[in-house]
DNA sequence: CCTCTTGCCGAAACCGGTTTCGGAAACTTT
DNA sequence: AAAGTTTCCGAAACCGGTTTCGGCAAGAGG
């Protein structure tokens, strides 16, 4: 038996032909390695001429270097990570694509990839994070759907490692992130509504969790102080952030003694929970009762009629965050990578002036209760 | 000057605390790294013993080997590699998320990872791809939405890099795929249209590039002519894949002398378009005409009458490719990695016994047209 | 003309693993 | 008891890059 042969595995995948290597550069210059490194990597002390020769014979032979091969020095695998939530409920996320076109976008501009993860619960993302803090997958991650008080902040922050939010959190030390403003949204959509006349406007709010959800809240309160509303805080109802939850948010307000004429959602899906009950009532969105809501997902569009929202980009958010995170990697201090955008009112059918009083629609809401 | 100074670039992440690499666990035991490694991966000439006490150790110790410092002895990096074409019509997809979440499942139990990129165009597939295989990013990759003739099953192919498909292809050679079984749905569609009395059937296909476009086209024909319907070719209409082409198509057959009282579409998403022309012409579907479609998109759900879809399982796709695609980077043959899933009858709405007969409904349609 | 810089590059170490090779010890066999 | 096998592990090379260190040659300054 030959002694040659390996003990067990080694299986080696029959490569068709070498990859080009540095050394092979080298050789057809006639320099080291060392100089090839040099010269590609932007070190002073090699001479223009040199350096020229050196990335022409490297484009002409076709060299790149392999980024693990380079990691296992410089410790950067020129990867950024990105960690999803994939919970049953909601895990049909129109955005999703967006949002990962836009990331990887970003990352390819600048030749990085992006390695992309997913976990059920909130507990699974954290260990899901830490594997690959731990085989240091990426250099640096993206956390969307940031919390309050958000575990994956306190571990990374913890182990110095680069990140940006999408969104904002309560402790902002030593954080970067890119998030929509979405408390001015919510106050102009109030503001929007009380320009039509409507004079008891509620809130479904999102998710209490969630930083946005408190944003959202501020600048709905915002908006009814700046027209000169009262703030009942009988119209914030519980959060809602699926359908069901919106419909049933939506019912308890209609069924108050003095019900809202107009609902701000925090969240498109919980709107769209409020045409099931139009339609069961008979109700006209738009006119018997106003919505306006935030997300801007497709299906707003096709509801009849069309809800009124405030759309987010969720791609330019995606390419934000990936630029933001390699700066952040490359060194530049948290604390100068944040960012802020608006989002964009889209005008479609479900908001306007109120036909009815509140007094009015109770009366009416009673008449079809009878029947 | 000191002279020990970097000439320009090096700003190695400040490390919290060193790694545990390979060197630790072999030292705290007082043995050398290569038969720490070769414990550690199984090779047989090293005594059980030992192995115990190393794997021990390793654990005691929190080692994790960097997966790209093995990656360059080994060459692999342990990644599956996805590049999704995210074109800006459809790029709001619903199973995106779902499917994602079984490709990183399924690599994460075998402790791989998954790059992910995108691009717009073929092109930029192909470019993208081909960036990935030259940086060694992935060991090998899943390709979705398979082309009868796709440029990126050729690429790989000559470059005998491992892939998987979901969906199949023309030349099956070499190729491992997963699949649903789309034949056998609008076979099952067509069948049951006719069960239901339904006499004229047609067909709304998807986009001709894609294999399972003819699938479906011919699982369509299979129905009709096991229920001993003749096929007439004018029923089979011009490819849609969106909203608007379904409703165009739909209209096309509804405009004909004798019209179809049941569309099987391709897509859901086509199907839906059929319910803007219903609404349009005050048709009731379920009833004045059937419509069974495929895919299970949730907007089906909302749709009314619920729209009769054949549902495909995009986690246990990604699931399954996933798996697929690592055992062919362990080395099974191509060939042994082939399967199929049914799609599942969703039972909603959209479908149900004629109410006329295609010359009453063609009647009917001229009735409408003239007011 | 001699010393001091400076510019530029080669030699070699290094990163964290894997794999090859060979040899000492234990175990069989004759 | 000698010779042949096995078992198990250490030493060292290797993978493809990066980075340190030092030295030669050319240019600057005295």
């Amino acid at each position: 038996m030959q002694t040659g042969m390996p003990k067990t595995p080694s299986k080696l995948p029959s490569r068709t032909r070498r990859r080009v290597t540095i050394a092979d550069v080298a050789n057809d210059l006639g320099v080291t390695k060392s100089t090839v490194s040099r010269a590609l990597n932007g070190y002073t002390d090699i001479a223009e001429g040199t350096r020229l020769r050196i990335s022409r014979a490297a484009e002409r032979l076709g060299y790149r270097p392999l980024s693990h091969a380079q990691a296992i020095r410089t410790g950067r695998v020129r990867s950024l990570g990105l960690v999803l939530q994939v919970d049953n409920e909601d895990s049909a996320r129109p955005f999703l694509a967006d949002f990962i076109a836009g990331v990887t976008q970003a990352a390819s501009a600048e030749n990085w990839t992006v390695t992309i993860a997913t976990a059920e619960t909130e507990r699974g993302v954290q260990e899901t994070l830490s594997r690959l803090v731990e085989e240091h997958k990426a250099d640096g991650f993206i956390l969307p759907r940031t919390r309050s008080r958000d575990k994956r902040v306190e571990a990374l922050r913890a182990q110095n490692i680069p990140f940006v939010m999408f969104g904002r959190t309560e402790d902002p030390t030593g954080c970067s992130w890119y998030d929509i403003k979405g408390e001015d949204a919510m106050r102009a959509a109030t503001a929007r509504l009380a320009s039509q006349g409507h004079k008891r406007i509620a809130h479904v709010p999102g998710g209490s969790e969630y930083t946005y959800s408190k944003l959202r809240i501020d600048g709905y309160r915002d908006g009814l102080a700046a027209a000169g509303l009262s703030i009942a805080p009988a119209l914030i109802t519980a959060p809602a952030i699926t359908h069901d939850a919106g419909e049933a948010a939506t019912r308890s307000l209609l069924m108050m003694a003095e019900p809202p004429t107009a609902i701000t959602f925090a969240v498109d899906r919980a709107a769209l929970g409020a045409y099931r009950v139009a339609q069961d009532l008979g109700l006209r969105i738009g006119s018997d009762f106003s919505v306006i809501a935030y997300d801007g997902i497709p299906e707003g569009a096709y509801a009849n009629p069309g809800l009124t929202t405030f759309a987010v980009n969720s791609r330019q958010a995606g390419d934000r965050l990936a630029t933001l995170l390699i700066k952040q990697i490359r060194g530049t201090a948290p604390e100068e990578l944040r960012e802020l955008a608006p989002a964009t009112l889209v005008e479609r059918g479900s908001d306007g002036p109120p036909r009815l009083t509140p007094a009015e629609l109770a009366r009416c809401l009673k008449d079809i209760q009878k029947t």
